[in-house]
DNA sequence: GATGAATGAGATTTCATTCAT
DNA sequence: TATGAATGAAATCTCATTCAT
């Protein structure tokens, strides 16, 4: 039994980072297989179909690291605090899990298609989420009045193309230097400059 | 002659459809040839291979695009101006060729590999451009001093996610009333308020 | 197990006969995929690609075919009997298995770019071992001296345009009586007319 | 006019080239038009298609070199004398124009089925003229009786494969010192030790 | 349950030939 | 007459999936 939990976990793992590398259609059933250590045969037998495969991928993705966030803000009360760790704790979760930009960056291009109900509601949950804190700032006289949307779209996607751009940044030596070798992770200066900018932006 | 650059250019437009919808592993040859109208033979006999295709693609897109951003600004000398057109000019770039933030995404989530150096040049050269806009504005005490890639990734990210999202937005009725339904052009609405916000975060 | 070698050499067993009618360039992986039974993909699965299955079909014909040769000469000791047991072995080979000197041609019109090291090993051992016999019959005062390279220019490319040969012959009516319908084999007449000429020739 | 036989001959040279280096399968008409400096349609419109192109190719080297053999042995009567020119006049025509050994090669590696009638002819000539000096020799008590069809054997194709093996001995280091660097016309040395022989082994 | 082998459908690419001027 | 451009047919190769054990 935990055997088997064992492989399927070593067959998403897998199938997790050959999807962010490469995409739903770029990824090959058989760069999994290898990657996993299982024969190909296995992954059918174990899950179906490349089309199952990358669902259980996302929702591994998207349920388990992003989902937590909204927990952990309960304790907080102040607007101030709870915006802070809004973006720092998805900058961790982003971190922990570097397939994620990746995954999200595949979903965008492709028009988000193959994107299942539940993560659209996690992330729904994100934005509401979001909006509530800006709402009670806004109530407490601490932030002006904002479109939620603008600020959503302010976070996320910057720490995204952080983690995304990064080889690219990396291997043309045409960037600036203040482009190159900024630290991986994004979690560190990079959310905590960005707390401040926002928060400075969002100030009455 | 110019019967030539005609068929040329429709090859490369549905491309860049095609490109922008699917990504290079997706895309099909079949598709584009059908799209352009033209044999997919004839594809080959003007560019060569799928790769080289690709690559005229992203070339056409950031050369002629993204590029005349820079000279737009020359004529300006307030920085607020410039940051001002910086933003809505690259706002007005996407809204005219949708196919970019697609691009960008595939670039970005397959780790930028196939990005010629010539748009890396070009990236970089937007890079140094926004540096200089806020050096400039720090030097004439407008406005205090900030990480240029903070704002970077603060403008064009959030840009980009704002077309890309669309669709998985009006797709999926989880999401919130504010987050369905906003305009599909990124220059209008939108990135006015993204230039008080951040214009905001800026000042001293 | 035996079956998967089974289906190898159903493989190139086929390929053999259509690379040796055909010729590299000509052959088609859909005639030899079908003349094996299998599915074209099985080639691909097993072997690679259509250059890696030719070089499998030099080597399964040289390697298995014309290297014995030498081994059954090891218990003759008499030059003689040596040069014929060289030239009646090489044309049994030869009727054994009648790819050969059409894949010899091949290769040879084509400068034998393809032609493996492995293989070019095997008919220079074939070269000195008519040296040898050579020499060995002209210390013993048998055979006057003589350029072994004319001798084995005279043995193996007559004994494989006797078999090239015969369907140009048998089918175009210009030729003379004496051309026509020579015997299929080489190794019978053919071989023993040999034998006695280059012996005569040889003899002091 | 002038102008327009001169394209046709650059085409039948390329041609002959292409082919001899590549045979029919393997050539292409892009190589042939580009080697011959002409555009491919030209190819077309002054020839028809490739196998009409490889017809006059077969047509020109046939009908022109090796044709006028015969003419040169009405003046001479000894037989040993008609012998030695039969041999040193095709190694010649072999020296003059390299492509006939290959292209010998590719028919005879593909069983000759685009051999025209004509120069089907051409070769049957060959061999009655042969069979006739040796017949004469026989009658005049200096040869044994001997099958014309052996000696004709043991000539043009060793000449033949002297050319066409030039390449492969030349590459592999396997070969002995013998086989390799050998003088690369066959018309000098060893088509006169390929006399000598002969006319050794012919003796009564 | 697990896997090496096999494959159908479809992808990219090639090439002899034709078209339009 | 000549040619740059275009193409239909067919070639090689790939890949998600299934089969047989």
């Amino acid at each position: 039994m935990d055997q088997k939990q064992d492989k399927l976990n070593q067959i998403l793992e897998a199938a997790t980072i050959v999807f962010a590398e490469s995409g739903y259609a770029g990824a090959r059933m058989d760069m999994i297989a290898e990657r996993a250590g299982v024969n190909k045969a296995t992954i059918y037998y174990n899950i179906g179909n490349k089309e199952k495969l990358y669902e259980k991928v996302l929702q591994s993705i998207f349920g388990n690291e992003l989902s937590n966030t909204e927990e952990k803000m309960r304790s907080i009360s102040s607007p101030v605090e709870k915006l802070e760790l809004y973006i720092t704790s998805i900058a961790e979760a982003i971190d922990r899990n570097p397939a994620i930009p990746n995954i999200v960056m595949w979903e965008h291009a492709s028009g988000g298609m193959s994107l299942p109900e539940i993560i659209a509601q996690e992330i729904a949950g994100m934005i509401e989420n979001l909006a509530l804190i800006l709402d009670a700032g806004e109530k407490q006289g601490l932030f002006k009045k904002i479109n939620p949307m603008l600020v959503q779209f302010m976070i996320i996607p910057a720490l995204m193309f952080y983690k995304t751009s990064s080889p690219i940044r990396d291997k043309h030596h045409a960037f600036p230097e203040i482009a190159r070798n900024l630290p991986l992770a994004v979690s560190g200066k990079f959310a905590n400059e960005m707390v401040r900018f926002i928060l400075e932006g969002l100030k009455k």
